[in-house]
RNA sequence: CGGGGCGUAGCGCAGCCCGGUUAGCGCGCAUGGUUCGGGUCCAUGAGGUCCCCGGUUCAAAUCCGGGCGCCCCGACCA
């Protein structure tokens, strides 16, 4: 392996794809904007899954499959839908070596053919709210990618549920909203805004978008995940209708959530660091890693037997270990390429060590000695436990630190244009514009409305930009 | 789709201007030895449609024409 990575400060774009392909979280592909994830890559992407369906599973959600391909007319049907999805769909002409009567689109979200469905389903009030989950792949034709973060095919879930109040899908969409929130930050580690996004930057077919952001290392925003109020409008298009306690024919409230494998590259940008990956303990493949140390073959039995010991021990534990026993490489290489692929602790056990009965602790997120302690054989699997939860709670500070200290104020465009240009990050403004202030604002700074936080204590202040008076706040940055 | 860069061993590159033996280097890989508490060192070895098609020439990785592909930067998006 090559030694140095490019540095985050010096090549930003460069260093993250590096650390994908090198930490051999995910390769590229032979077709051109799609990518293979691999095994270590895939193993995080369960661990993300398991934690969300988790989470899903306790707020009374169920998980069902709905097919691929959807016919064309159904993408049709929803107006917003169809304008905001044509230009990326991938569509099937041919199959069987005839052409198709009606083409099949390969789904690039399910709303319309699960709408489809429910409209078959749903007959009565008895019958809702109906709480349906998918994980799947979607396609959407790209024209610039980027490893996890924008692929033509990606992995995901998607919530789709339907209620027979439109309070109770604006609860659904807000509650789902707060899933993806506590995921973030108790799983991932990564602390985020929640709000509602704009006009512009909402979901088509929406009545009104969520989301969740966050900032990466370059201060950039990237939206986590987002939680959709439909509104009637999928109900309308396809005809999901029940009969109410009065026996009046009622259109449903739907809702749709979704997040995908661009939390992988969420995790990435916001806990790596130069060396590589930082991986929140939580959801790490290898939570600790084993290095054996040996000067002699008489000390490598003796080494190696007690590395598989302590492994043992662990692993009853429930953590997640793995021993590096490779004869080829020195202790030096394996604490750089673990490093690299940001497994959050290290055991080092050498002959020092055995002598002591003791092994060394090392935590990723600090480096050098300051992140090196030892302690006691006896006591390996409970200070594990500790510095695992210690090193959740240090990459959720230094993460929220982060996003604090690169969160502005500002008053005027003038100096919105200088912070951008200057310092960047989140800027949190009085908002009153119109969607085409947003625009041209996009246009001159490169910069997007990311949300309206929920967070806002509903004061009154001064738009930045109209010099209008408001009790909206923005968030501003530019984002991926 | 616009701008930039690039296709030579698994990866990164040199050679190309100025055509001429057997196409080279580093990493990686294989074997043996050595080393091992922060990216060991040595030896030997395997590995090539020089992106593709056509042309010029006694002779093409090298010159000419056409194509294809990839990466990076800009307008759309989870």
């Amino acid at each position: 392996m090559s030694e140095k990575l490019p540095t985050r400060s010096e090549n930003y774009a460069e260093w993250y794809t590096q650390v994908i392909l090198r930490a051999e979280l995910a390769d590229y592909s032979p077709v051109r904007g799609c990518m293979v994830i691999r095994p270590y890559g895939y193993a995080l992407w369960e661990n993300i899954r398991n934690a969300l369906d988790r989470r899903f599973k306790e707020t009374g959600h169920v998980n069902a499959y709905f097919p691929l391909f959807i016919p064309m007319s159904f993408i049709e049907k929803e107006k917003q839908h169809v304008e905001g999805f044509a230009p990326e769909l991938a569509v099937v002409t041919h199959g069987g070596g005839k052409e198709l009567e009606e083409p099949l689109v390969v789904r690039p979200t399910s709303e319309t053919i699960i709408g489809y469905m429910y409209a078959k389903w749903i007959r009565s009030y008895r019958d809702l709210p109906v709480l349906i989950n998918q994980w799947a792949n979607v396609v959407r034709w790209e024209m610039r990618t980027r490893l996890f973060l924008r692929t033509m095919e990606f992995l995901w879930q998607e919530g789709h549920t339907a209620h027979a109040t439109a309070e109770e899908a604006e609860e659904e969409a807000r509650r789902m909203l707060d899933v993806y929130a506590d995921f973030l930050e108790n799983e991932a580690a990564i602390p985020v805004i929640k709000g509602q996004k704009s006009e512009i930057e909402k979901f088509a077919g929406a009545v009104r978008s969520y989301t969740v952001e966050a900032m990466m290392g370059n201060k950039w925003a990237l939206q986590a995940g987002t939680s959709h109020n439909l509104g009637q409008n999928f109900a309308k298009a396809f005809n999901i209708r029940y009969l109410d306690r009065n026996n009046q024919l009622q259109y449903v409230w739907t809702t749709s959530w979704g997040m995908s494998t661009r939390v992988v590259g969420a995790i990435v940008m916001v806990h790596g660091d130069d060396q590589g990956l930082r991986l929140p303990p939580r959801l790490a493949p290898i939570q600790v890693v084993i290095v054996p140390i040996w000067r002699q073959d008489v000390d490598k039995t003796r080494v190696v037997e007690t590395a598989h010991r302590v492994a043992a021990t662990l692993q009853e534990g429930g953590i997640r270990v793995h021993v590096d026993d490779r004869e080829e490489h020195t202790p030096g290489f394996k604490f750089n390429e673990w490093e690299l692929r940001g497994v959050p602790v290290r055991i080092e056990i050498g002959p020092r060590d055995l002598e002591a009965d003791q092994v060394v602790l090392a935590r990723r997120d600090m480096p050098g000695k300051e992140g090196r302690r030892t302690v006691p054989m006896a006591e390996v699997l409970s200070g594990v436990q500790v510095l695992l939860a210690e090193v959740h709670q240090s990459l959720f500070a230094q993460a929220k630190r982060f996003l604090e200290e690169n969160t502005h104020e500002v008053s005027t465009y003038e100096e919105f244009k200088e912070v951008l240009a200057t310092r960047g990050g989140f800027i949190r403004v009085f908002w009153a514009g119109s969607d085409e202030d947003e625009i041209r604002i996009k246009e001159e700074t490169k910069a997007t409305i990311r949300c309206y936080p929920f967070d806002h204590d509903g004061s009154e202040g001064t738009c930045f930009y109209t010099g209008k008076r408001t009790t909206r706040v923005a968030i501003f940055a530019r984002a991926y």
